[in-house]
DNA sequence: AGCGGAATAGTACGTATCGTATGGTACATT
DNA sequence: AATGTACCATACGATACGTACTATTCCGCT
């Protein structure tokens, strides 16, 4: 066996596959946007241009239907499964990349106004703050009627294990703008009230 | 003026060359390295290609020196100035990136065993304790004798404004992942008594 | 003076990523 | 049959990214 060289992307597509079962590339880009994709954006096209690079390697097997939209149907293989193994037996020492364009600005913002600081700190509170509810409200959707759906275990594993940092990421990020927000209002009153 | 599509990138350099004066790639890439790249990996190579990008949008100038390395030295332009002043006037709308291997794993824990998630998460509570702990380290180090010295102006905003995020994201991860040490032992030891 | 290693500084190149644009297919409604 | 819309897929060009490699300068040692 040559030395792969698998990246996330890779190991995000077998992980789904393994746990899902066979799926087209649009099975899995619907899986990825109700879970990871909520802070990790993995552009479409990449789950439709992976799969076949593992086909390739053979981690995953392709099928083609043979009528209507003739769609792709992948599937892991045992070695796909034995590579996934691997991996998950050996932690990532890689650290988080935390790219964030607002604090990209705030690391600037000595360089713009007062107001332009306040403004952003509030924008920033406002995008941070929805987000926070919206993963609360994620959170209150455990166990809904109707069984379980394709899709539904790895919705689950996302709300059990994964949904919880980012609760606390987005909790973190309004506790640190909010405060932004109080600096910069104060800095700007006291301007308006020496000039 | 062209339909100018700057990036996160574009901006970086532009900032970096209004508060720090003419610089270098290398000089560039020494702010970054101390401050954003904490958490936002910028490859060196971009800040290499980047302001020649710039350059030939009239946003920066480039000199070469005439002997030895021949370094290229860029400056910001009243150009680069006035579209780095839009920039911060308008504050990003786009979400938090955040990028990390060992949630990735996390994600897909339920396909290993007991002992690797308990595992992946000590191994995630270390790293993250230790980023944690070279954050306050780097906080402590306000105003070092020797006065202000060249990207020191770029060095006290990180500290004062930026690495407070990066502290607050620590702590959450480090929050985070004692309890899934916690969890994981839990059920690992379970499993031992009963087998 | 001359050697050698560390730190400094820059480039080349192949692959991965990313976003946009666009083009088909199925199906419901009228 | 015509229209609209959600579903599904690919092409393509521009960046981004990482590794490997090269070259220059500095500095201590002999």
């Amino acid at each position: 066996m040559s030395i792969e060289r698998l990246s996330s992307t890779s190991y995000l597509v077998l992980g789904l596959l393994a746990r899902e079962g066979p799926s087209t590339p649009y099975d899995l880009e619907q899986h990825v946007q109700a879970t990871l994709g909520n802070f990790w954006s993995f552009p479409h096209t990449l789950l439709y241009s992976e799969p076949p690079r593992l086909a390739a390697l053979g981690l995953v097997t392709e099928r083609r239907e043979t009528e209507g939209r003739r769609r792709r149907v992948f599937a892991i293989t045992p070695e796909g499964m034995s590579a996934l193994s691997v991996w998950l037996d050996r932690p990532s020492g890689a650290p988080t990349e935390l790219r964030d364009p607002g604090l990209l600005q705030l690391f600037f913002a000595d360089l713009a106004s007062d107001e332009a600081r306040l403004h952003l700190a509030e924008r920033q509170l406002a995008i941070h703050e929805a987000k926070l509810a919206a993963y609360r409200e994620d959170e209150r959707q455990e166990r809904r009627p109707g069984g379980p759906q394709r899709g539904q275990r790895t919705v689950e594993h996302w709300r059990g294990e994964t949904l919880p940092m980012g609760l606390r990421y987005e909790g973190a990020a309004v506790d640190f703008w909010t405060d932004v927000v109080a600096k910069a209002g104060a800095a700007t009153r006291k301007k308006a009230a020496e000039g």
